[in-house]
DNA sequence: TAGTTATATAACCCTTCGGGTATATTGAAG
DNA sequence: CTTCAATATACCCGAAGGGTTATATAACTA
């Protein structure tokens, strides 16, 4: 469980992701995309793979690299009990502006 | 955006959070619930406030923890675009169970 | 077969991290 | 003012993280 969290930690692999939200791409894409080089990109790849983000589909040297959601999904799953806590805190702040003033800024 | 990340990838410090999410607690609860040593809860609590998921209450010596939910708010922001594709894969699932069998164990 | 392309792994450096012990800080209590 | 209580910081250690260069692997190409 622990493993998406810690592979989700680095902002560039944060960014890998995101660019297999759109569609598949080749490791050299992903590479040149983010301005790594090439070992870089690998090891950020493995470390994706690792944590189950990731599936490789093998085509002759070429690999693509697609987005595996499921331990998004953990993550989210985790994040649920959270989300009713920062909705109280909207709420709350809704009701402080309704009251006639922001909460800020008082003078 | 990066520290919420950085500071959930250790699991410890997850587990705190699961701690204030019920209630505040103060700083030597939390380090006694969860087996540390003072100094240890303490470095892990400063990674928390720095990372704006915790806010402290000053009460003589005491220091009351409290969750602060928005940094998680905009994890969840992040996680959003993804719903829609691991929402995808579980609906392609269900319609493979649908068409007889699972989709594991084939003989 | 030799050469080239695409990717992965190994080896190395340097920084960060998590843990522990010792010490400083702050406030309360006597 | 001294002592005690609660917490934070400093320092040290070994492990892990991210980056780089060099090398290995594998498959296509001439």
């Amino acid at each position: 469980m622990s493993l998406p969290f810690t592979a989700l930690a680095d902002p560039t692999r944060r960014r890998i992701l995101d660019l297999l939200r759109r569609r598949p791409h080749l490791a050299g894409e992903i590479g040149e995309a983010l301005g790594l080089s090439q070992p870089g990109a690998s090891k950020h790849l493995r470390v994706l793979r690792e944590a189950g983000l990731v599936r490789v589909r093998r085509e002759a040297q070429r690999r693509w690299y697609e987005l595996d959601p499921a331990p998004l999904a953990e993550m989210d799953a985790w994040l649920a009990p959270y989300r009713r806590t920062w909705r109280e805190s909207l709420d709350a702040l809704e009701r402080h502006l309704d009251e006639g003033r922001g909460p800020e800024e008082e003078p």
